[in-house]
DNA sequence: AAAAAAG
């Protein structure tokens, strides 16, 4: 196994900390029905805000709230731990057990709580002030622009209050610290109580996690008892969230554990690069919300420990990257081949800090009479990251690097909290040499990316986010979602391609309103990202240098891959193109008028010859549309309409 | 072209 010098620093730094921070011992099972839902629990349940679910109940079973009713529901546990029939994994499904998925009935000590992390984390951090840890700067969530779009959208909330979660809930937010919703939250809540699919565009950071968490916990605390069957060892979530990668899901998972304290609902995170087997064993114990990767999710369905029948609620976090080229395949197989209810019956709700409108199309498969909803970018087009850009040739990056390293410890910006500062590299093997580097020229410094086990991305994240190595050297794995308090600087040691990528990465800063500073080293081989690059810090009202604007005026206009469109957001409704409809349902019509945002140039070189129907099939842009032999097409992407015959639609990747 | 995600 390789471990670098600084991960064996932080280990034995580390393994005092972790040591500390279990000192609450796991139960051996942590599913637990709190006393007050235990016998008249009708009463406390939740009260849905807004209209119920158009959509059909699950099982036409008009029985009472999940948690209310006397059937399965007993006063007190005659058993303890393992031995309590209840929560055995095996154990038969009565007909009056209404919750073969809540443990037992232990005393409310018995979960974990989740906040004890926390505060021993803060404690460590001696560095990090009080002020510092109590949640959200709100005063930066102010006039923050919304686009909203979709059929009869419910109004949006300002308080918690507003939207009554149940008490335990409500207890649970007040742990969280969070005193009023994001806007974000306003928005995306209502809706998702509503019962209404959704597709939103809003930096993480801004509190996504908990906007589609609440609803998803809150509507199986308050959703019908479901009667359900169990094959075998086969578990049956009834909600899932997906992301791209481990760690995010972890920190999903975490952040969903706290929301669901004592209100039985059991979140199990399932990741790959992990020993399967404690994840079947924490899955067997009962799970009402899964978090996965796709690629153990795919694994654990194929080896039927995991069936998604029972699925009403689905989301896709950084839905954006989850439905591009490497990731499209097996999130359709998951969501359309596998046993999923299918749309109409579930709720999706999708969630991304940019949505190109490719990615748009694609994702409206999974979705049905959805609301678009578009939360300006807090903390990335603002002012709370300052944005720098500075000409470095490749042979200097090192050098330079090292100059903003000496300049941050000499200033002492940060008093003497500890600046945590992000590295981004286009490669894992250049972010192992630039790791190992910096560690022998007294920059302790670690690295994450793809090729390092799970333990030592696990150990790097850990080591950065407590301060202890104050320099993370990342690959693209990192620049999505994570949540890492206190990163004050993001360097874009290499520039991504893609300017949604560069938008990502400096969202790791100037997380939760707080400001951060995101520096760029250009040079010749990012050409092709002056122009969206000089665009973007424009909007952001950052300063953009001169070169940097010669060199965007002398650009090409580029591929609408790395166009940015709606302005302040992360994109805006597709469905609201004018375009829209012309290019999806035209099933019947012979002219097709393409935008040039849609087709790269080469599309001219995509139309071949042939006797065979139009096939319905996507293009490397993602463009999804039916084409039928004999049809007449405008592709407007060379700058002026032209008219093209079609005889069949080639498909390149 | 690279990275991520299963082992």
């Amino acid at each position: 196994m390789r471990t670098s010098w600084a991960d064996s620093v932080a280990k034995s730094a580390s393994e005092t900390v972790v040591s500390n921070n279990n000192s609450v011992p796991r139960p051996t099972r942590s599913t637990y029905v709190p006393p007050h839902l235990r016998s008249s629990a009708a009463a406390d349940a939740p009260t849905p805000a807004g209209t119920p679910t158009e959509r059909p109940s699950f099982n036409g079973n008009t029985g009472g709230s999940r948690w209310g009713g006397s059937g399965g529901t007993r006063p007190e546990s005659g058993r303890q731990g393992q031995g309590n029939g209840y929560a055995a994994a095996g154990r038969d499904v009565g007909a009056n057990d209404r919750n073969n998925r809540s443990g037992g009935w232990d005393s409310r000590e018995r979960e974990v709580n989740s906040f004890v992390n926390d505060d021993k984390v803060y404690d460590m951090k001696q560095g990090f002030s009080e002020q510092e840890n109590t949640g959200i700067n709100f005063d930066a969530y102010d006039d923050i622009p919304v686009e909203i779009s979709g059929e009869n959208v419910p109004s949006p909330v300002n308080t918690f209050a507003e939207i009554d979660l149940g008490e335990t809930m409500n207890q649970n937010i007040r742990r969280c610290k969070y005193v009023k919703p994001t806007p974000v939250q306003r928005y995306a809540i209502p809706i998702a109580l509503a019962g209404r699919d959704l597709m939103a565009c809003a930096q993480t950071g801004s509190g996504k996690t908990a906007a589609f968490c609440f609803p998803i916990i809150s509507g199986i605390m308050r959703d019908q008892y479901v009667q359900r069957q169990r094959g075998g060892r086969t578990v049956y979530p009834l909600g899932l969230i997906l992301s791209p990668t481990r760690e995010l899901s972890c920190q999903i998972h975490d952040e969903a554990k706290k929301f669901s304290y004592q209100t039985g609902v059991k979140v199990v995170v399932a990741y790959g690069g992990a020993p399967i087997n404690q994840q079947l064993r924490e899955l067997e114990r009962g799970v009402d919300i899964l978090v996965a990767t796709p690629g153990r999710l795919v694994d654990l369905l194929e080896r039927a420990r995991v069936s998604l029948q029972a699925i009403r609620y689905l989301a896709l976090d950084e839905a954006d990257r989850m439905l591009d080229m490497g990731f499209e395949p097996q999130i359709k197989k998951i969501v359309e081949q596998m046993d999923m209810p299918n749309r109409s019956v579930r709720q999706t709700m999708l969630f991304s800090a940019t949505f190109p409108r490719e990615i748009q199309r694609l994702a409206s498969d999974f979705l049905s009479n959805y609301i678009f909803l578009a939360v300006g970018r807090v903390g990335s087009s603002t002012d709370l990251i300052v944005q720098r850009v500075e000409f470095v040739p490749e042979s200097d990056k090192r050098s330079h690097l090292m100059d903003l390293l000496h300049a941050q410890r000499e200033n002492g910006e940060h008093g003497k909290l500890q600046a945590l500062t992000l590295v981004f590299m286009e490669t894992k093997k250049g972010a192992d040499s630039l790791e190992h580097w910096l560690c022998i020229n007294g920059f302790p410094s670690t690295t994450i990316h793809g090729d390092r086990s799970q333990q030592e991305r696990e150990l790097a994240l850990r080591s950065f986010k407590s301060g202890k190595i104050p320099i993370l050297v990342a690959t693209d794995v990192a620049a999505r979602g994570l949540d890492i308090p206190h990163v004050t600087h993001v360097v874009n040691f290499d520039l991504p391609n893609d300017i949604d990528d560069y938008v990502h990465r400096i969202g790791r800063t100037g997380r939760a309103g707080k400001t951060g500073l995101a520096t760029a080293f250009f040079n010749e081989s990012n050409m092709t990202l002056a122009r969206p690059l000089a665009e973007l810090m424009q909007e952001a009202n950052q300063e953009v240098p001169a070169w940097l604007t010669h060199y965007a005026s002398q650009a090409p206009y580029g591929s609408n891959k790395n166009r940015r469109s709606g302005g302040h957001f992360g994109g805006c409704d597709f469905r609201r193109e004018e375009s829209f409809g012309k290019n999806l349902d035209y099933y019947g019509e012979e002219i097709v008028v393409l935008h040039s945002e849609f087709l790269p140039i080469t599309v001219e070189c995509m139309l071949l010859v042939s006797q065979v129907h139009g096939i319905r099939s996507s293009l490397s842009t993602g463009l999804f549309f039916t084409c039928f032999s004999g049809m007449y097409i405008y592709i407007y992407s060379i700058g002026f309409p032209r008219l093209f015959y079609v005889f069949t639609f080639s498909i390149r990747f």
